[in-house]
DNA sequence: GGCGATTGATTTGTGTGCGATCTATATGCC
DNA sequence: GGCATATAGATCGCACACAAATCAATCGCC
């Protein structure tokens, strides 16, 4: 009625056969590749992301930066203080909406946003695949993302 | 000899737009996805990671695990600690050579397997593809992964 | 207008990740 | 054997990531 073999002895897969290692390996391969590009700009990955996100929309509030990254507002609020701190954005309160926090570049924020077109010219020589294949990957990767979230 | 805009006023591809973050948030969402599985263990995912490969091949050494997960043993050292405490492995040092730290299951490691093929279960019918879909994209994002890594 | 419920952000606590440094052990070469 | 070098882990410092709890401002509903 059940196999002759117990669960403990029966084979589980190895995280070489999951999809889920390879997503996380690769995302903390991209990290190491980012780290000495951005080490040049004073950024971290998570920063450089949050960057990218103010270069292509300045003025947003700490919730909205963190439904475009998918982070949560405790990971946000200590990250944004550092930036602040580095001069590369400022925090001020919506006079609408005291509740909101809302994030702008100051001039050397929107300056680094040329340095930044180097660092992405760099990775995609490093990632070496053409555009096409990288963004069928990426549809992909997303959808995948997309259905884990509901 | 140059355009009329300035770098600041020409538009840079968004987050949306980044392979490195479709993985990025991938990943995160993968770790929230076994988040509440996982805590029916006591493990968090990298915790998870690691008996995964111990399940695999017990007795391996820091390096060897680190070596299999792409962590370094500045991380693995207090996750091990914390593995230890929690009665699911034990840490002894090799006596062919004194340097080497070897991790073994213990009983109650070792039992734990069993609970884990449901864990993967669960996690498979989340993503809801087809192996032969998801073995295809985690062989693309593994590609990626070891290109850059050189 | 007033008050309970909701919302946006911060704070707190735990657990990664990783660079840099340190310590102990082992190895290589004379 | 003796000493420089290399290797395996551990330690330290900093920066995420996120759950849970907290606080202030606003909204909803009467």
């Amino acid at each position: 009625m059940t196999d002759t073999l117990s669960d403990d002895d029966a084979s589980l897969p190895d995280v070489t056969g999951m999809l889920c290692f390879s997503l996380y390996s690769a995302g903390h391969a991209f990290t190491q590749l980012y780290r000495p590009l951005l080490d040049e700009l004073g950024l971290t990955y998570p920063q450089y992301l949050v960057m990218v996100t103010l270069w292509n929309r300045d003025g947003q509030n700490v919730k909205e930066l963190g439904q475009a990254l998918f982070l949560d507002s405790s990971t946000l609020t200590p990250l944004l203080k550092r930036l602040d701190a580095a001069g590369l954005i400022t925090r001020t309160r919506n006079p609408k909406d005291e509740r909101e926090v809302l994030i702008h570049l100051t001039t050397k924020g929107q300056a680094l946003k040329a340095s930044a077109r180097d660092v992405m010219r760099c990775i995609e020589e490093a990632v070496g695949m053409d555009a096409d294949t990288v963004k069928a990957i990426k549809a992909s990767v997303d959808k995948i993302r997309d259905t884990i979230r509901q």
